[in-house]
DNA sequence: GTCTATATGCCGATAGAC
DNA sequence: GTCTATCGGCATATAGAC
């Protein structure tokens, strides 16, 4: 759909209010009765939005993340009883996890969406409601349940917090990239850039994960 | 003045193209042509808003990093060539940065700067400049220099990284509010909560810090 | 389904009285 | 300095032709 994709990257660079119908329309290529048409109004239009990252989404993540999940499974783990006996390879997963939120966070490609995204963390309408239950649930829960295999001492709480903690040093790249890029001297997150910040990530987890 | 005190709050809650000067000159108790008088147009009033959270947070901040920045003095170092005689004092430092960094962004009395400068970093307009130079510049070099004289054997490039991942974890409290909350299950900041997270951050910059 | 035309209202900015 | 009144423009939403 031309709107929908036309939205979606007005309403990214832009922002709800500061976006007009009319502009995206034209970019669209279409006439701008066709959203009422389509959507109802522009609330509509921007749920919409949402909507389709969210199954984009999900069909981009959701196979690795149920992947993990079965390995976790309690099922699994009586069968097998190996489930907290590999600590390097869940510690594995878990980067894994870390690596492809950068990935998604970074890309060009995923780039409209992640604006939308922290759009929304920052000031939240209905659209965070469809995100949160529609991914961003599923993986915080999936990644706390690694922490707790991983570090057996820590309380359901700090296990939490330890996985808002690594979803922060991800986050920043996005949520201040222009901070980021004046202080670090880049002009972009290009491939020299994300394999530095990937090692000192990688080591950032794996120092909070194996003491 | 209540038309800045008035501005700051709707365009941190809204957003700029959300607040309308009306909104801002009835919740001013004043009228709406004063803000032309006085600020030129809404542009210069939201100007006038970075201008002064600004200086407020220099006149916060600023004199905890003229302190270590002394104490960093090539000159001081010399005299006393201790600087790099007592990592865990700079550790020390570095942790209070962190925690009065935690608390500007979690307090309520600092809620709606945060809002703005969350919104500045997610798409910056002119207004970021004046904060990036304005205070944020000055924090992120210090912290570098502190993370450098701490881990001699890291590039410019990875300490400056360093600094990065540790704001990162601190940011996310305030960009990811919602997020943080509902997966913490928790009604908000509070002090029991804030004791929890200001415990594991130090806990993860030592960690880092420390090997 | 897709278009033109337009209704209705708010917004930012300005002119000018006091 | 502070107010009222209003202009010109743009935004959303709708009515109705094809």
């Amino acid at each position: 759909m031309l709107l929908l994709s036309a939205a979606t990257t007005s309403f990214a660079y832009e922002g709800f209010h500061a976006t007009s119908l009319k502009q995206i329309s034209r970019k669209a290529g279409v006439n701008q009765a066709l959203i009422a048409y389509y959507f109802g109004n522009k609330q509509g239009l921007y749920m919409a939005v949402f909507e389709a990252i969210v199954s984009q989404i999900q069909a981009k993540v959701g196979p690795m993340v149920e992947e993990l999940e079965v390995a976790l499974d309690p099922d699994a783990a009586a069968a097998a009883d190996k489930s907290d006996a590999d600590p390097h390879a869940l510690r594995q997963a878990l980067i894994s996890i870390v690596d492809a939120l950068l990935e998604l966070l970074s890309s060009d490609g995923s780039r409209e969406w992640a604006l939308l995204i922290t759009r929304e963390q920052a000031s939240p309408t209905e659209a965070f409601e469809v995100m949160y239950s529609g991914f961003m649930e599923k993986v915080l829960r999936l990644a706390t349940r690694v922490v707790r295999i991983l570090k057996p001492g820590m309380t359901t709480g700090e296990a939490r917090l330890s996985v808002v903690l690594i979803m922060g040093q991800v986050l920043v790249f996005r949520v201040s990239k222009t901070t980021v890029l004046r202080h670090m001297g880049w002009q972009g997150y290009g491939e020299d850039e994300l394999a530095l910040v990937k090692q000192q990530l990688h080591q950032s987890v794996s120092a909070w994960l194996s003491e």
